[in-house]
DNA sequence: TTGTAAGCGTTATCAG
DNA sequence: CTGATAACGCTTACAA
């Protein structure tokens, strides 16, 4: 403690806090005294007084090392922090710590949470909502009493299909991520549920399916998407095209595709979702569902700042759009792959 | 105050963080109530008392906004997460609030602090270094007195340029990320003062000079790169090679290039620098210095780990190694921008 | 097995 | 203009 320098703490406090308040020699004598002693005012200190933290957290139910592989997640993240930064918040990430979501939930100093990835009734969750910490949630429609953010995902995906049925194809391979929990049961509420509904519509239209156990699913990385092509390859699915369900994997995939020896979109079309930044340098520039993704961002994070200002704040769920982009992935199906109709 | 359920704040923290101390129906029943009150200790008096935030921060002098905008910074974070996360910590980042880095930096509740892009002797720094707090350096030889790790960037600049040089280029573009604060001198000890002594040292043997108004400097990401090869074009330069100092600005240059007409590599050689993920995947696959960025983010994190372990603990400085990774961007000059030898 | 009481380092209130 | 003193919400000896 600095009133080392002859002072009581309120001085010093005020010496930081509300100089004004102080004759101006003796706060800069203080503001010296600290500087020499290396003192600052603790803060975990002043926020326990203050009652908040000035920071905001982005939940995600999976490791940080496995979702920044994912470009999408930093674009994301720049969304969320720019309304944050805007407002003078810090930024936090909370993730399992030791595999459990809940633990390192239960030690977030946060003002407020914004949550993506989040499928289902998260249990750890329902622990934050009933301690009153706002939050918001990002493309969850399960977790319906909440504020949150989500994406037209399965009219981007119907139009994906469609584009490629289109094209005259008829027989796909998709690629999906997996679930935090491998193995779980797919959420038709979630993300990668509403997707593949869109897909569906689709392809029922002409009497096609995809049956569950046909998804390839694996990390949402190029990797991932490199790994899901072979593993489908391998097992004998030979499509001409993929609908990948996030553009990462669709790169993976492309990637995968021409060490095989295919061309893309000469052999095989693939169409990706997201519209990261990169999805139109890549080699060839990847058609794909484009949704909002810094938008996406920020608005979750405005709609939180607004809870978190408004105690307990208005409801909303907005819903942004997507559309699809058509780059230089695809193409008409190859001619000795047609379909002949049954004319 | 939980002990409405009939016991005091003792056995209140005994449920959550002993409960072996108590009996196991005291326990259960005390969490119940707890449960059913949606109370949970408190994190921040929680830390208050235990004297330490299980919280690493990542430190930027740019808003992240920007920073998130390279795809670098991901990696990088992702790197800085798998060694947090596997020992319990968080990530919080730290950046300018409302334009002060210092101000930002008084209210973070973190364990210790890996920097990154700070170049010079950052002012605000030091109040933290007398603070006592932990923090590593990442590449940045100025604070010479702090651990830090730190990459070969002048030798892969050089190798990258003497490549060029190898390919008969004798005109060549310089495109630097731009300065924290706009117009700021060029430290040469900074990340891009090192890459830019690299190339000169290349040209430098073909009496080549790169005069420090040539640069072209922009925000470092693919926009960026865009812009700052208009600007370059727009005032007259025609090379036949692009030195970027940066993958994301490389892709913009590439990309700005074709807009104009250009073919890469036939009638322009790019080269980047930081070998992201995508940088294998872009359009023509780009050749670039490869540095281990994943890695530079983990052995940052684990370094600044064990010296909050250790309280004050080993001074250290690592230097990872780079090299230039060839791959579709570059090729030979083109034959009629040849430089015929004055032989 | 459980409770009492003393801190942790601030800020805020209210006298002096 | 400055200084006691009481919170803030927890953890942890130490006692009971």
């Amino acid at each position: 403690m600095a009133d080392a320098a002859g002072v009581s703490k309120t001085a010093v406090s005020f010496a930081f806090n509300n100089p004004d308040r102080l004759r101006a020699d003796t706060a800069t004598r203080i503001r010296d005294v600290a500087e020499q002693l290396g003192y600052r005012p603790n803060p975990v200190a002043r926020m326990l007084t203050a009652g908040r933290t000035l920071t905001i957290g982005i939940l995600t139910p999976q490791a940080l090392s496995v979702v920044f592989t994912n470009p999408f997640f930093g674009e994301f993240s720049e969304g969320v922090a720019r309304a944050a930064e805007q407002e003078g918040y810090g930024l936090h990430f909370i993730s399992p710590r030791a595999g459990s979501l809940a633990g390192s939930l239960a030690r977030a100093t946060v003002d407020g949470i914004v949550a993506i990835g989040l499928n289902g009734e998260h249990p750890e969750v329902e622990q934050i909502r009933s301690g009153g910490v706002p939050m918001v949630v990002v493309d969850n429609r399960d977790m319906i009493e909440q504020p949150g953010i989500v994406v037209d995902d399965e009219g981007g995906a119907y139009a994906a299909a469609a584009y490629l049925l289109g094209e005259g194809h008829r027989s796909f391979m998709v690629i999906a991520m997996e679930p935090p929990q491998a193995g779980a049961p797919l959420d038709p509420n979630g993300v990668m549920g509403r997707r593949l509904a869109g897909y569906r519509r689709a392809l029922g239209a002409h009497d096609l399916q995809i049956p569950d156990q046909a998804l390839l699913m694996g990390p949402a990385s190029i990797d991932g998407g490199i790994r899901a092509f072979r593993r489908g390859w391998e097992r004998g699915d030979r499509p001409t095209a993929v609908l990948a369900m996030s553009d990462a994997m669709a790169i993976g995939a492309m990637h995968a595709a021409r060490d095989l020896g295919l061309r893309v979109p000469g052999d095989l079309s693939v169409v990706g979702f997201d519209d990261i930044d990169l999805a139109r340098y890549t080699d060839p520039p990847l058609t794909t569902v484009h949704q909002p993704i810094r938008e996406k961002g920020e608005r979750a994070a405005r709609l939180l700042l607004r809870l978190i200002a408004d105690g307990t704040g208005p409801f909303e769920r907005e819903q942004l759009e997507t559309h699809l982009v058509v780059r230089g992935s695809t193409g008409p199906v190859p001619p000795r792959r047609q379909v002949v109709p049954s004319t």
